[in-house]
DNA sequence: GTGAATGCAAACTCTTTGCATGACT
DNA sequence: AGTCATGCAAAGAGTTTGCATTCAC
C-alpha cells in the first residue's frame, strides 16, 4: 500500500469534492484534511490537534470535530472505533477498497490489515441476514510484536 | 440459540465464578447480573439503570458499572461497541461460541448473528498477522427490515 | 469487628453547541 | 454585504473516582 501517493490523491480528491459541494476549504478545514493525510490511519481528533498545535496553528477543536464530521458525511473519511471509547478517522479511498484494524491491548498501538477472504466471508453472510447491509467494521484484539517479546 | 437457558446457566456460571475468585455477589452486583441475564444481548448500562429502576431497586450507576467492570475482568461478559461511543455489554458464554452484531443506521437497533463462514475467515487471517490475535470484533451496519419498509 | 461493596456527588474525558468574531465570494 | 467558517467557552453525555456509610462474613 503506498501511502504517499494514495492520500495525496485523497488530498486533492477531498478538496475538489468540498469545493464542488460548496464547501469552502481554506483555514482550518485545509489544515486538518493535511494532518490527515499526514498522519493517515486511524488517528484521533486530539491527534490532529496536537499535530496542528505542533505546526503552530491556532485550530480549536470544535473546528476539528466540524472538520471530521463534514468529511464524514461526504464519505471522504472513514470514522470508527476499536474499544476506547474514542471516535478514530481515516482517509477514505473512494474506490472503496478498505482495511480493518488491529489493535494491541497491551500499548494500544493500531495497525490496519487487509484480507480478501474476510471481505468474502461478509459478502456472503450479508445475503443471509434480514438487514440491507451497507458497510461493515473488523477489529482484531491481541498483542503486537512489540508487546509480545517484552512479555 | 435457547435464551432463557442459556442466561440461566451463564447466571449460575457467572454466581459461581465470582464466589470462586472470593469477590461478594449480594446486593447491588446480584441485581446488575440478573437485569444483565434478563436484557440479554447488547444492553448499555444506562438499559441495566432503567430497569433496575423500574423494578424499584436502588442500585447507583456507579455500581452498576463497578459491577460490568468487575466481570468484564473476568471474562464472564463481553464488552464492545458499535459506533455510538457507548458501551454495550452482553452475557459471556464461556464455551468461547460468541456472535457479532448488526446496526440499524436508522432506528438504531442492535441484533446479533452468527456466522461460521466469517469465524474461519477471521480464524485463517490471525495467523497471517504479525499480531497475536486474542479476539475479534465484527460489527455490520446496514437498515433493518422495519426501517427498510418505512422509507 | 474488619474489610469489601455501595451510593452519592464530584471529577474527567470526549464531543457538541451557542455565540460573537473573522474570512471568503 | 452577506454568508459561511472559526475560536472560545459552556454545555452534554458517558464513565470513573473519592469518600463516608452500609453490609457481609
Amino acid at each position: 500500500m503506498d501511502i504517499t501517493t494514495a492520500t495525496c490523491t485523497w488530498t486533492e480528491h477531498t478538496l475538489r469534492t468540498l469545493a464542488r459541494a460548496g464547501y469552502r476549504s481554506s483555514g482550518a478545514r485545509a489544515e486538518v484534511i493535511d494532518g490527515l493525510a499526514e498522519l493517515g490511519c486511524s488517528v484521533t481528533a486530539r491527534e490532529i490537534a496536537d499535530l496542528l498545535r505542533e505546526k503552530g496553528s491556532g485550530v480549536g477543536l470544535a473546528s476539528i470535530y466540524r472538520a471530521l464530521d463534514l468529511l464524514d458525511r461526504l464519505s471522504l473519511v472513514q470514522r470508527f472505533e476499536v474499544g476506547e471509547g474514542v471516535a478514530r478517522y481515516e482517509p477514505a479511498h473512494p474506490g472503496g477498497e478498505h482495511h480493518h484494524h488491529i489493535v494491541c491491548g497491551t500499548c494500544g498501538k493500531v495497525e490496519g490489515f487487509e484480507d480478501e477472504g474476510l471481505e468474502q466471508a461478509i459478502h456472503r453472510l450479508s445475503d443471509r441476514v434480514s438487514f440491507a447491509v451497507a458497510a461493515h467494521d473488523v477489529t482484531l484484539h491481541g498483542e503486537c510484536p512489540g508487546c509480545r517479546g517484552a512479555d
